[in-house]
DNA sequence: CGGAAAAAAGCACGGGCGTTTAGAAAGAGC
DNA sequence: GCTCTTTCTAAACGCCCGTGCTTTTTTCCG
């Protein structure tokens, strides 16, 4: 009962990288058998279907995501520092999967956008939960008065989710060596437009 | 002579738009032809490969865009209403695909970055042509006056384009009825702060 | 209209896919 | 240490993939 466990977790491990590299489509059952040197029927074994392993290569990623980039975030104080947290934090998480693919979610975006399914549904919570917590980060900087009282936070949330994808689509298509420098230039005018009075 | 080049560009516009919505590399060449009730290998003939009809999507593609979102922008007076003009056809082109899968460049952007190969060369050439179209107005509405001097014209285009993108993810995955106008609310922002003296 | 040339179809191939089933190996608890 | 259960393997399935080869149909031109 618990060696299989351990296997499925090391499973969704090696998937979610593989997954980052050739897309949740791409990823093939007996090519990431192979990876983990295990028989294509043994994996299968642990998901009943191919879909159900990319809801649970999604979920898994999501816990990842979770603690790597939210709660190091939620530790930085109220307000502004915290909202600045949240995206440092991303940049280092998309910047640590460099070599493997970069941020799952960005690649299963495009990937499930015209495929209905529980995959997709699962994606889209994830992007929903995200952008919700990029709301409330903003809206408690408002409440603090780090943020002028009229900060549409949605909005906020919107365009910071955009330089994201901005940066992502820089620097993996176009390798561009700006692009970081781009895209805490673009952040730091967004956080100037929602200060009180300017900078 | 002439009948084959006629259904050569036939399969390449149906390409177009199957690939938007499963990919290039979902795209099959039976599913293609069957959609367009042509044998396999008769489709096949045209081109010498996948690798290479890939390659010619993504041509035509491109082709079709500039058509479609640059020359009409291109008749637009030089300066800021250019510059609004890319924008706002783009988001026009964009929402012509809605119900055929969405901007095929979005969709092969992060499907082909971490897939290196001719396709994906295309690719990059083609997007790194788009931005220099978008910093190449924004230089001229800097030379017109209608941007002020010290504008950064490749942020300012790396920036319009992150807002394609994300409206691109919130319209296509999330649904989002707001994505339109949150773009354009954040392209405005992004003009006023690249005018001279604010607004 | 007839014959050369081009285009499309038909068929078969080797291979990988997701999935199923049956059985071997390994682990757990008494 | 034996037994029952869990975990993994081996082999096979039907299917579709990209790609060649051969043949038939269509198109073009003198």
């Amino acid at each position: 009962m618990r060696k299989g466990e351990l296997t499925h977790q090391a499973i969704l491990e090696r998937a979610i990288q593989l997954a980052s590299r050739v897309g949740l489509q791409g990823l093939s059952i007996g090519g990431l058998a192979e990876e983990l040197q295990l028989s294509k029927s043994g994996l299968f074994a642990h998901f009943r279907s191919k879909t159900s392993l990319q809801v649970e290569i999604l979920e898994a990623a999501t816990a990842l995501f979770t603690e790597r980039v939210i709660r190091p975030a939620l530790t930085q104080p109220r307000g502004e520092p915290r909202v600045r947290a949240l995206f440092e934090q991303w940049l280092t998480w998309e910047k640590e999967l460099v070599p493997e693919g970069g941020c799952i979610f960005v690649a299963a975006a495009t990937e499930l956008d015209d495929a209905p399914g529980p995959a997709r549904d699962r994606l889209v919570q994830t992007q929903r939960d995200w952008l919700d917590c990029l709301a409330q980060a903003a809206r408690i900087a408002v409440a603090e008065g780090h943020f002028h009282k009229d900060v549409d936070v949605e909005q906020f949330a919107h365009d910071e989710n955009a330089l994201l994808l901005g940066f992502h689509h820089s620097a993996r298509l176009l390798k561009e060596p700006r692009a970081e420098t781009w895209a805490r230039r673009s952040f730091d005018a967004l956080l100037r437009a929602a200060r009180p009075q300017g900078s």
